[in-house]
DNA sequence: CATTGCCCTGAACTATGGTTTAGGGTTTAA
DNA sequence: TTAAACCCTAAACCATAGTTCAGGGCAATG
């Protein structure tokens, strides 16, 4: 006979809380997952293949309103492949956009920290410093940068 | 004379609600921004490049008490070169091992994608089904499925 | 057969990152 | 000189994603 799982096994397999757990449960991530008669959850090994999306498309940033929905067609059977697919390819498009996001932005602060490391930094930042402060002060703005109590 | 720019030209630039700006003003990431004697913040050329770099920090996840940190560490001047190296690289493995969470979690999403666009999905669907029915019958647990009403 | 460890619910609470509203002053252009 | 377009603050409000707490019931082990 197949093993059954408590809310703890699975928390613990997903490296979840167990509030969390219960928490999708309540927003309606976990309609697969029985009760026995004392009202605990019981969890099948098919339900992990189920947790295991929801993790999957939580991890790339579905908001969990959609994940429910995704889920709710999984439960409705064959008739909602084309929406699960087209919901999924949706999802997929939005999470390449976010990670191009992702490279252009890191792509500018690696600029940074390679000013920051290089051998002229100490130049490199005095003379945005001076940029700055000549600046603001030709419009008559407060100069922002805080004055060294050292020197 | 260099211009001064206002609050909605800055918005406007950045592609940011006004309110999100005011709201990063009172978290403390804009303390390069001056007012004029009747309240209104006056925003300089260099103000924007300070701003393009909370945007970035923004784009890649960090949170706003860890840009007020750097922005802070910004305005000490050169002696904390070192400290703002530091956040930013640190901040960089954090971002790539986002990214690879990421790139590994839309391969299996994508793996599902497949399986849907498949000539064969409505087999495979069908198949994965009547396992899980099979292994919730043999446990004794609630058939998840929602009884298709036309057949 | 009691104690320890689990499990449950509902409701309150938290953190984050904003947005909206109320009430009021400023600037600009006709 | 007045209306429209801006600007300000403080405070309330919102959504999202959980976490914590109070109060109480089951399970298993010594």
């Amino acid at each position: 006979m197949e093993k059954t799982y408590s809310i703890k096994e699975v928390a613990d397999y997903f490296n979840l809380p167990i509030s969390t757990i219960r928490y999708y449960d309540k927003k309606g991530l976990l309609p697969f997952v029985s009760k026995n008669d004392t009202g605990y959850r019981v969890f099948s090994e098919s339900d992990f293949g189920f947790i295991k999306t929801i993790c999957r498309l939580k991890d790339t940033g579905m908001p969990i309103k959609d994940i429910k929905t995704y889920i709710d067609l999984c439960m409705q059977g064959t008739s909602t492949i084309g929406q699960r697919k087209q919901m999924l390819q949706r999802h997929k498009a939005n999470v390449l956009k976010q990670q191009q996001l992702l490279t252009n932005s890191l792509k500018e602060i690696d600029t940074k920290i390679s000013r920051y490391d290089s051998k002229d930094s100490f130049n490199l930042i005095t003379a945005q410093i001076k940029f700055v402060q000549h600046e603001k002060k030709g419009l008559k703005l407060r100069d922002p940068f805080i004055r060294d109590p050292f020197i």
